[in-house]
DNA sequence: GTCTATAGCCAGATAGAC
DNA sequence: GTCTATCTGGCTATAGAC
């Protein structure tokens, strides 16, 4: 049971799988490619993992196993909800940039098939919005925030966060923008974004 | 020249592809489905549009063509940018409420294939940020809005309306909402997000 | 223009030797 | 566990009759 990442044929697969499904999706994916990356034959992929569905799956449970708990920790600390917008926007920020294919293998995944979401709520691992929402409505009571329901917060907080990289091909045309400069126009939007939605609710 | 749609084969064939493409992406979609949809034989696909590719590109030039005076209109017209914001969000979500797949169609489409950009920037139609640009400067100069760069403004509020509509699957279990009480809460929002950014950007 | 039939290819999956 | 060889099916595309 070492946590230690041992290079196993399981994870080289895991790992190449990965890389691929995330850049080319279930239907563009291929076993082929997955093996030459991992370095292993073609037939190891279904003996390790019996099919691509179930490889897959695997490498889509992963990726939202990572995602997760950075929502979670907006909605579940204790820390208050001004903290709780800067704290997120940068760090989900930092997040996406050390793996930025998730936030679209996620989307895109769900859209192909929305019963994944069904498959994994049924783990505890969902986020909950409850404490969030309880959370709002105090501080809205006791004058903090200008009213405004939670569920709308929360969603114009993912929006501001997670859109500028699901939609970075546009938004590099659209602004002209090389790599380089997308890079440091989302490495601007950790401060930008924040004030942005705080000069917005607070009273 | 007529420009009433007449129900001929081809404008059938590009209704059936346009269906099946949204659904599922270029390496999902079969040309078979397509065919059956449009209730002519796979033939008469490759006699119309030779090629899957081709088609495809057909379907999503459509589409791009759709979009894009969606935004030009924001970008380009002559209203305060207090009236920019407020119409584009109570338009744009109508707008996709009549075209639902166009946000994510293109968006997967271009993270899949970045060069699709190029090819259609090269036509006049893509949407160009100097005029929005040169009239957020002069708001903030004469103390309408606080300081803001304009690319910021222009890509939170293409975040905050479009997003929802691309994580739908998501927005929906997080907020436990069916199909129609996820149309309810889009329809609200066509207040709140205005609202919100007003609140934020006015001086 | 519209169809049927089929060519030709390539993918996922498996059998079976080592 | 790992490999090579192969099966089997499904896909795009085309040939050719009408």
């Amino acid at each position: 049971m070492s946590k230690k990442k041992e290079v196993t044929t399981e994870t080289q697969i895991l790992e190449a799988a990965k890389h691929v499904f995330q850049n080319k999706g279930m239907d563009g994916a291929r076993m082929q490619e997955i093996a030459d990356e991992a370095k292993i034959n073609k037939a190891m992929l279904h003996y390790y993992y019996r099919s691509k569905q179930l490889l897959f799956e695997a490498v889509f449970k992963n990726a939202f196993l990572l995602l997760a708990p950075q929502l979670n920790k907006v909605l579940n600390d204790d820390s208050s909800i001004e903290d709780k917008i800067r704290n997120f926007t940068s760090n989900y920020i930092s997040f996406i940039n050390k793996h930025p294919y998730i936030p679209n293998f996620i989307i895109q995944e769900l859209n192909r098939n929305p019963n994944f979401i069904s498959n994994i709520s049924e783990q505890a691992i969902f986020p909950n919005i409850d404490k969030f929402k309880k959370q709002v409505e105090i501080e809205v009571q006791q004058g903090i925030l200008k009213p405004i329901a939670a569920e709308q917060l929360f969603i114009h907080l993912l929006a501001l966060n997670v859109f500028p990289f699901i939609a970075k091909p546009l938004v590099k045309a659209f602004l002209h923008l090389e790599d380089k400069d997308f890079k440091q126009f989302m490495e601007s939007r950790k401060k930008e974004v924040a004030d942005f939605i705080i000069h917005s609710i607070k009273a």
